[in-house]
DNA sequence: TTGTACGCGTTATCAA
DNA sequence: TTGATAACGCGTACAA
């Protein structure tokens, strides 16, 4: 079985090229007989358009690509991307787009102009994390190529972008903590340099001011996302006797590193300290005790971006769209009440 | 800055559109003095050859696809692939590849015919698992992409495929438990019908026998690698009373949740039960208490793949080469001595 | 409704 | 060493 191009199924079929190609892209103004005939050939042979030909003459690929961080194995393999890169790929292959993985780091500018931003090889970028658009973004800037952040990024308003409130989220979780009594809850964050993380940072702080909580510097640490930070943070608080019964983790990874510090200080959770996570990875599950947490869409945000590129690359239209998803509180067995007394 | 296609970079540096081929292709015979002419230009309007074009022309895209499985969040989410599709990408990346991600079930087996396999547009393709395998290779025979397999498949000898030693990988775990002084030890498996799966549970059956430990059928689950998997198993087996001071989890995720479960059984891990996972993911350190487990090389892994992939699309030589990496004993703190007295 | 002819931007062949 | 010219396979005005 051969393979065929267009011209030898026009002849097969009895028809010319021009009729071929719009039975192919369902195009009006074919008679049924010449759409059936042709049809019974692709049928037969099991035609099917060369696609980098149809790319070279339409001027686009059907092809999107997305961009995530280059970190450490520990950062990378936490399950986070997967699930954002499910929901990128599931929508973009119902509208009919393949997806192109890379990943970036600060050391690879050079590589980005020559490897990633080949030309007319895709036709939209999604930037996965405030720190990929700040790597990836003067490089694309000069190219109109149609771009989504996933993580606003105040410096880059024009571009549409998705994001989580992550200022609710933190909020939430805060809040949980002191409806259930607690008063001295300290706060670990990673740089607030990222937007994401500065937001998270200020729900902390709203719902402790609000509820008349106790703020103190010494009970926010600022590091980054990672289980280790998570753990030194938690070790070194307890070695320095800083007082606290609630804990709020702006993500998943630093509350499990924490969970373990806390256990090798011999701190009960949450017995003696409540913890509350952020993300709701699926580990979040399984932790011990299993975490309390701020569920982020991390699924339907990935396909949210890729429906906002979708119809910006479709529509020609550039909107400077930045929406958010909704975080929701889930409540596991890391957190319960203040023990009476301690405030 | 408008951009420029090879005719017009051939006319600025006055010469004709085959010496700027040339150049941009490293061919030889092309002049020190039309060369120079040509990178002039090059540089000045940033000019880079249209992929697209280019692909038409030589029949090849410098683009390969991964399959990964499509399961469950929880199954997806434990960033055991992300690591994987780093080696992949990262290996690609450095000999000038491209990676198109997709993720598939036995659900869409049309879909990968009309949109995975579209005509010409990969080089070749990467089968994450001996299940994409089933899935996807019934698609694949008919073509003659160039493939290879993560995960042996005794079916497809003929294809390339690169995997760990799985059986040594597991008589390591075990044997590792019976040197502590375990004698009644317990293995979760997933299912068998997995090549990779079925010799972790030979490679545990072969120490027990080797070292004289007990060898029951009581003490063997076979389910799949979900954390709920170990979670249930533990359970059930605390519940029934079934006897053991050691256990052998096929998979860091199954350990994960068989951890959770012994707990919740008021067990003590390593005092009461000393267990040993799979995989060393990246959580595995973060554990309570952190893990002993077997690491295997995912990022080496995926890297080879690309490796043999690549020199299979460039040599035009297929091998029916079957690749084994070695897996490695880390231990944590999820293991101790048995009892005395407990045999 | 159909068919012809041309363009998309390269690479490859072959003669000069 | 160079430069026309012919593919590569498809989409699409435009004319019929």
């Amino acid at each position: 079985m051969e393979k065929l191009n267009i011209d030898q199924v026009a002849k097969l079929a009895h028809v010319s090229r021009s009729v071929v190609s719009r039975v192919m892209n369902n195009h009006p103004n074919v008679s049924d007989v010449a759409r059936k005939r042709v049809l019974e050939v692709v049928k037969k042979y099991d035609y099917r358009p060369n696609t980098v030909a149809r790319s070279l003459a339409t001027n686009n690929t059907f092809e999107i690509g997305i961009l995530t961080t280059r970190r450490g194995d520990e950062a990378l393999g936490n399950g986070f991307w997967t699930l954002l890169h499910l929901g990128i790929f599931e929508e973009c292959a119902r509208r009919g787009y393949f997806v192109r993985l890379s990943f970036i780091s600060s050391e690879m500018k050079d590589e980005i102009h020559n490897f990633i931003l080949n030309e007319h090889s895709i036709d939209g970028l999604i930037l996965l994390t405030q720190e990929v658009t700040e790597i990836a973004i003067e490089a694309l800037s000069a190219r109109g190529v149609p771009t989504v952040l996933v993580g606003h990024d105040p410096i880059h308003s024009k571009m549409d972008s998705v994001d989580i409130d992550n200022y609710a989220g933190a909020y939430k979780a805060v809040e949980h903590l002191i409806k259930l009594g607690h008063r001295k809850i300290a706060g670990m964050f990673a740089s607030i340099r990222m937007q994401e993380s500065e937001q998270r940072l200020e729900g902390y702080k709203q719902a402790l001011k609000d509820y008349g909580a106790v703020e103190a510097e010494e009970l926010i640490s600022i590091g980054d996302y990672s289980q280790n930070c998570g753990y030194q943070t938690a070790r070194k608080w307890m070695h320095q006797g800083t007082e606290m019964s609630g804990l709020f983790c702006a993500s998943d990874t630093l509350a499990m590193g924490a969970l373990l510090g806390l256990h090798r200080e011999g701190r009960a959770v949450p017995g003696d300290i409540s913890v509350v996570g952020f993300d709701d990875l699926p580990i979040a599950q399984y932790t011990i005790p299993p975490l309390t947490t701020i569920k982020q869409p991390i699924y339907g945000k990935g396909k949210r971006a890729a429906e906002l590129l979708i119809n910006q690359i479709e529509n020609k239209s550039v909107n400077g769209l930045h929406e958010n998803l909704e975080p929701e509180l889930i409540i596991r067995e890391s957190t319960g009440p203040a023990k009476p007394g301690f405030e």
